[in-house]
DNA sequence: TATGAATGAGTATTCATTCAT
DNA sequence: AATGAATGAATACTCATTCAT
């Protein structure tokens, strides 16, 4: 039982290195399985099959990725549920950028899998399926701040939280294929500026 | 020369098709020939290797995407060079996003290929060449209307172009793989409103 | 001891449904483990391996067939010994093909672990044995018949049952992959009808 | 045009031998390929997978050994046309068998192909067509005979049909299995006194 | 006795590329 | 300029078997 779950952790980070590095398509279980250790198809047979691990490290980063963001945030901020909600927004977006700076093979590897989602027969519906809950989450948020009264009454909840994630996304991506060519401390100062005029209460 | 010349375009037309579909890697001259109507390795022949075929079709797409912007601008505002720069923005990026509510296989290749440029070894200079260029051209942009006066003086023009560039990246690969779940008019009304109360002189 | 025996019936049995449907080769120990309730490598570990597991089916499933069919033979007629022996191949001949009307998993695996012995290297020593068995049986019968008077004298006891048993055998595969297309009733009438003209005294 | 018609020759005939040998599902590309002595997968690129080679193999088979059992009775008797039709049943039946006295591979796989399709999910369609076609060929015959007054009228075409097929498939695959064990020429006429007896008008 | 974990060999299939025409 | 044929490398997946408990 033990060893199981040892060989899943070595897996599962090898494969979100691979796929960082390469690409999803390109992430071979050889590669895999070389990275961890182990023998060459050990990861075949642990997971059964290539949809199965990849589902199965989507699954895992996303949770990793979010833990930290909140653990993060309770670093800093004592208490999450008093904080307004636009500090909130501004926090995690704050927080999220500032992971790519000098990202983990993991957070490199949700931003290279959310770009394997864009080709039209990507059925990849772990991926789409956890933008969709960042959304509602976004959009809840959005609601509990035109509650407090730190964000504008007038804002269209559901529409912020689409371009507050492409906005996170986009940038984030450019984050990392650019990375030489931007002053990301700028570029994410420049980002709280525009949530702040964009959402705060006028 | 004028049968090569036709071929090329049918082959490039057909490739840009295959890579919205099925994704880059996943796009073999066998599939692109076949849609072209052509023998099955005329691909490889004309354009000597896949590398080769890729970045043809890169410079292709952005040729076109972008003539087409211009010539929609061009179409409902007579003279771009003496509109306000902040319209100028508000716009282009109105029109980029309206592409995404029913894009050409042309438009979602783009998006498709920006995505493939995520991975850490993905060398696809092509790409990142032409987000450059976006980057400088909407940085120059926003100075101007610093000098028009149509956008406030205190933006960082250069953090500014990569925010706005990540943005519309982001939203746009949202609309696509979210097609049925978002309500693109009031995304984009939610964009133009976020450029609005972020660059507009107060 | 009682539970092994138990577990060996349980594996037994899935084997023989698992042959039957997907053939020898294709026949994992993972499905027959799976369909015997039991885990994946039981199979493996009681019976060492692949070769030893099907000779065992092998013999279990000739096993089970002739007592059934003996069996059978006993509910209609009193006694075996003293019917005469044309009797006694019809009788057989006609019961051993209605069971393929609507076949269990082990009869039909008998046809098609016959059928796995077709290959030159088939190295299938048990189901040839058993042909071979069921050979010098049906000479013997025949040669009693022609002592009974039952059975023409001239007929030639040893090809006599290899022509039976072919008959047997070949009819009987027809009718499993052809049961939707033949009528059974009128095909074993038409093998009792030749049986008869064939070894009866004129 | 020639060249791949060569090459489709050779594979094909390698197929054919190699699946005489181990079987279907134990007949790999690379085996084929190496017999041909080809490169190891110009199987899969020259028939696309392996359905297609088995049904094209299937196809060829029967085609060389139906021509070659034609040829054969022409080269014995002047007509077919005229001959009764008991006797083209007695003359084809005779020298099908003979064929296995010293099967060539062709001849083998055959037999092969046919056991392969007794598993219940063995969908082979190519093989079950010619079985079908085989059928309803020899009612036609039979048919035939009790126009010409040569078989008895109260023959069943169809039941008889389908008990001559597995007679002759049966024996065909024993003389292949017990080749030594038996004398082929007494199993041969005693098929025919058989077939003789069951048909002949009395 | 039985189970879970891991391995190595084998297999079909895909695909860019090279060769010959 | 273009096509058909052939190759070699890579890849996911299956499976019997071995190891450790």
């Amino acid at each position: 039982m033990e060893r199981r779950e040892q060989s899943e952790q070595a897996l599962l980070a090898a494969a979100a290195e691979v796929i960082a590095e390469r690409g999803m398509p390109r992430a071979s279980f050889a590669e895999i399985a070389q990275r961890a250790g182990t023998s060459r198809n050990l990861p075949a047979h642990h997971f059964g099959s290539k949809d199965a691990l990849i589902a199965r490290v989507a699954e895992r980063i996303q949770e990793r990725v979010s833990a930290a963001t909140i653990s993060a945030i309770e670093a800093r901020d004592q208490d999450v549920d008093t904080l307004p909600a636009l500090e909130v927004v501004r926090t995690t977006v704050d927080l999220y950028l500032r992971r790519f700076e000098d990202p983990t093979p993991d957070e490199r590897a949700l931003i290279v899998m959310w770009g394997a989602t864009f080709p039209a027969e990507a059925e990849f519906e772990g991926m789409l399926e956890a933008d969709r809950r960042a959304y509602t989450g976004w959009a809840e948020v959005i609601r509990r701040g035109q509650d407090d009264g730190s964000i504008r009454a007038d804002a269209d909840p559901g529409a912020c939280a689409v371009v507050l994630h492409g906005l996170m996304r986009g940038v984030a991506a450019l984050l990392l294929t650019e990375a030489d060519a931007t002053d990301m401390t700028r570029v994410r100062a420049t980002v709280d500026e525009w949530i702040t005029s964009s959402l705060a209460r006028p």
